[in-house]
DNA sequence: TTTATTTACGCAACCGTTACCGGAAAACCG
DNA sequence: CGGTTTTCCGGTAACGGTTGCGTAAATAAA
């Protein structure tokens, strides 16, 4: 099967018309009459004339359409992310293709090679097996206008956004603290994104303001980034076989997924939230508000996230050359805490904990 | 900023050798000498060259890409269902385009414009606004091909994949029939979807054959879907509301974000599932085991629901001319029932119900 | 050596659209 | 009425790539 639109071309055979002239009539120039233009115009309407895309894309050299490199549709925090982007460029008249990677970096090398040639600016949020940015810095010197988001990439200067990762991850383990938990431990995706290296730090230094020393086996890192439940399990598994003096009383996962699955775990074990473990973690799922013991969560603002980078983009497109400053915007996840981690069930606490929170929105 | 890639034509003036010549000594053609064939790939893979693919799809009128119209990528069933189409489609050397419509018809016809020109084949989901379907039928005459999925249209014919929506509430009436409910309430989503209607029907269907009378009060529709929290509030206040005798004690909510809004709803009431009302609805939420009391679902095959819809299409795409025949297929869903509908807490019923779900499957 | 055939490449048309340029006819001016 | 200016429209090139055809040189056959 093939589909046969209607061409400028055949019109003008049908209208007895050169091909300019149905073109500007189209166009409403002022070099044709009032009489054709409408002669025009109504066939066209008639037999519902679409302009070619792809023959408009090939002499202007641009398509009106950008691309989002996203991880995995199938995580909340990604969708939200691009609902924020589509609906910004929904507005500002632009078409948006999605292709996902599911951090594979033979599938990111395809979907940027796929979109770079059809789209006019790419929002990249890097997958977590990449090591290499090659690819997006040739792209990036060739001139396509790209914006990082959430997983970004420091070797290309460009404009970013992304949430402050370290100041989440400070927060949720202070909390911690706050809740009597002394050893703490860190679950996070992979090791080599600077996402996780940043909520790894800020847990370090909240540990370390409080003066408690770190044990190494208390930090794990998931290879894979933890897309698959047995990673995640692997890591529970050695925290909880700890010899009882070094078995953590508190967690901090640093990765959408690892937290679901950390809960899961937790649950399936019959582990008790927070009495023996209390946990907190970064999350963008929905229900986590219903889940019994209800989950604290380290929550990013990922229809905002979206819209902003979406913003970071446009202001890329609309100027003439490259930028000579770029602009690094970061905001503030919102930290939630629910049973999972509330040991003390004292007012004061909460208070402290909400309080907390509206600094945080406020930055 | 603009993007400026590396042309034939280019490389045709750098080598000092016709545009053809190039072109020919890429495809490896016989009538290029093996050592013109070496210089060019050599140099084209030096200066890093991509082939237009907006001017090799203007000559060849095809694309090899497909466009999904999908209503909310913000909601976990579609998610779903296009990771099972992406993957189909990656398999097959395609590339995909996903627009989404938020349940708005202006914003439909838009997508499907815009994806019209521009993509090979089409996978369709109705918005649940949409009344007309005469852009489609249009596009579909000229020969787009076109496969319905989930939400599909009537009036055209073509292949089309869904789910067994009648038997899935059939199952999931019957179900609470069987843990003593008498008063069962129905909350769909917009009156005007086929899916929704199915799902009255079996919802129907299933109280006559237990000769139980339906109030007409007990069923309700949402305008927009409910889209929004508060047009399942309006309802299940409405049910609630009811007088003794009437109100319900078991309830079936059609539609997936419904079911997490009257759960949320319910919960927010402190009203006891599924001692004050048995619930069970339609579902393809995550975490809706750990949430309290764990919610019994209908669950559809999502991700089999899309990879089924992409063989549909594929298998358009590469006959010549219409089929004189079209597919429906059609999957069942999982009912799984857990606490939210579980009265009779007997092993008996419990078992009853397991081997239902397999009977189910086979399929 | 002459002719036929092969080899290896370039020219030009085409896909659908827009933009520049050129020109016929009509309108205007003196 | 002749010349100039509008008005209105058509031809053509270009965007980047593929492909049928033509052709010069090299090779093979007679």
């Amino acid at each position: 099967m093939k589909f046969e639109p209607v061409t400028i071309k055949q019109m003008a055979r049908d209208l007895n018309l050169g091909i300019s002239t149905v073109s500007r009539a189209l166009h409403d120039s002022h070099e044709i009459s009032e009489a054709t233009k409408k002669r025009v115009v109504d066939y066209a309407r008639k037999v519902n004339y679409i302009p070619n895309p792809i023959a408009l894309s090939l002499r202007a050299k641009r398509n009106r359409s950008i691309g989002i490199v996203i991880s995995q549709f199938n995580n909340p925090f990604c969708s939200q992310v691009v609902n924020g982007m589509e609906s910004a460029f929904y507005k500002a008249g632009y078409q948006v293709s999605i292709v996902q990677t599911s951090e594979s970096t033979e599938k990111e090398m395809k979907a940027i090679q796929y979109l770079s040639s059809r789209v006019d600016g790419l929002l990249v949020s890097i997958s977590s097996e990449t090591k290499s940015t090659e690819h997006l810095k040739d792209l990036y010197e060739k001139g396509m206008p790209i914006v990082f988001y959430d997983r970004i990439c420091r070797d290309i200067p460009t404009h970013m956004t992304l949430s402050d990762n370290y100041r989440g991850a400070y927060e949720a383990t202070r909390h911690l603290i706050g809740q009597g938990c002394r050893k703490i431990a860190f679950v996070g995706g992979a090791a080599t994104q600077p996402i996780v290296q940043e909520r790894r730090a800020g847990y370090l230094s909240a540990l370390e303001d409080a003066g408690i020393t770190v044990e190494d086996k208390w930090i794990h890192f998931l290879p894979k980034g933890g897309v698959h439940y047995v990673e995640t399990e692997v890591a529970m598994e050695r925290l909880l076989r700890l010899p009882r003096d070094k078995r953590p009383d508190g967690l901090l996962t640093a990765w959408d997924k690892v937290t679901a699955d950390a809960y899961k775990y937790l649950r399936r074990h019959n582990i008790r939230m927070p009495e023996e473990l209390a946990l907190i973690g970064f999350s963008n799922f929905p229900l986590t508000d219903y889940v019994s013991p209800s989950l604290s969560v380290v929550q990013q603002q990922s229809e905002k996230l979206g819209e902003v980078a979406a913003g970071q983009l446009l202001a890329l497109l609309q100027s003439k050359r490259k930028p000579l400053k770029y602009q690094t915007e970061v905001l503030m996840p919102e930290i939630i805490i629910r049973e999972s981690s509330l040991k003390l069930k004292s007012k004061t606490e909460e208070q402290r904990a909400v309080s907390k929170i509206k600094g945080a929105k406020k930055r």
